[in-house]
DNA sequence: TTTTAATACATAATTATCTTATGTATAAAG
DNA sequence: CTTTATACATAAGATAATTATGTATTAAAA
């Protein structure tokens, strides 16, 4: 199913950052909207992205709002004040994450002199 | 302990390009080499290290050559020749994660036109 | 000189977070 | 009418970390 598979840990900061800026999503659309940006690359699964979303709530990052839509059910999910700070704390980790990793897999000095 | 926590799946990645030049490197010496590479941004732990080289050598991918030094144990680990290999495509692989998760949080169209 | 820190390995228990599989249900498309 | 898409959910299993120990030698510090 999944294309590349999620280095761990990293789910939920996606998930924060989605609904960074105020908006409200729910679950399905956020799997689409990750397949759409990524072109594909990355694929959430239902498995990975419900406990997600059911975890950062209990955290109290994320509340929902249940809707009826075409008969069918729909759970919007928005950011709660610590959810939004928490939402940059996590990417600026990711980011610094990304750079270190770059460090180490992309050394500036590859060239010795010597 | 650790400082940033690492992204799961990332571990053996890094050791592989770390031995990938055919270098030889013994386990609490990775820790440290990570450790300067990345100015005590990234702390490999040992409890995740060993299992991570067992592991890697049980696939395969690394081989292992057990040396005395000041009466001190050292198991020096350098890539096999599929070890080589999936350097290469694991490398590949984490830089083409960096690149869809930047995608992702970084979008390049922050500025909606409408 | 005795204790602490550094070097060097290892593993067990626990926790976290995925994947895979399965399940329910409605709506639209073939 | 059967499959695909939409929309939720959870259980079982796998994987890979963290945390806590443990052993042993050497160097540094108290």
């Amino acid at each position: 199913m999944s294309n590349s598979k999620l280095y761990k840990g990293s789910l939920s900061t996606i998930i924060l950052k989605l609904l960074g800026n105020g908006e409200k999503m729910y679950g399905y659309e956020i799997t689409q909207k990750v397949k759409n940006i990524t072109q594909g690359e990355l694929i959430i699964t239902e498995g990975a992205l419900y406990p997600a979303l059911h975890k950062l709530e209990s955290e109290g990052l994320l509340k929902v709002e249940v809707m009826k839509v075409d008969n069918r059910l729909r759970k919007y999910y928005k950011l709660t004040g610590d959810g939004k700070k928490e939402s940059v704390s996590r990417l600026e980790e990711l980011l610094r994450y990304i750079e270190t990793m770059q460090q180490l897999v992309t050394p500036v000095n590859t060239i010795k002199i010597n």
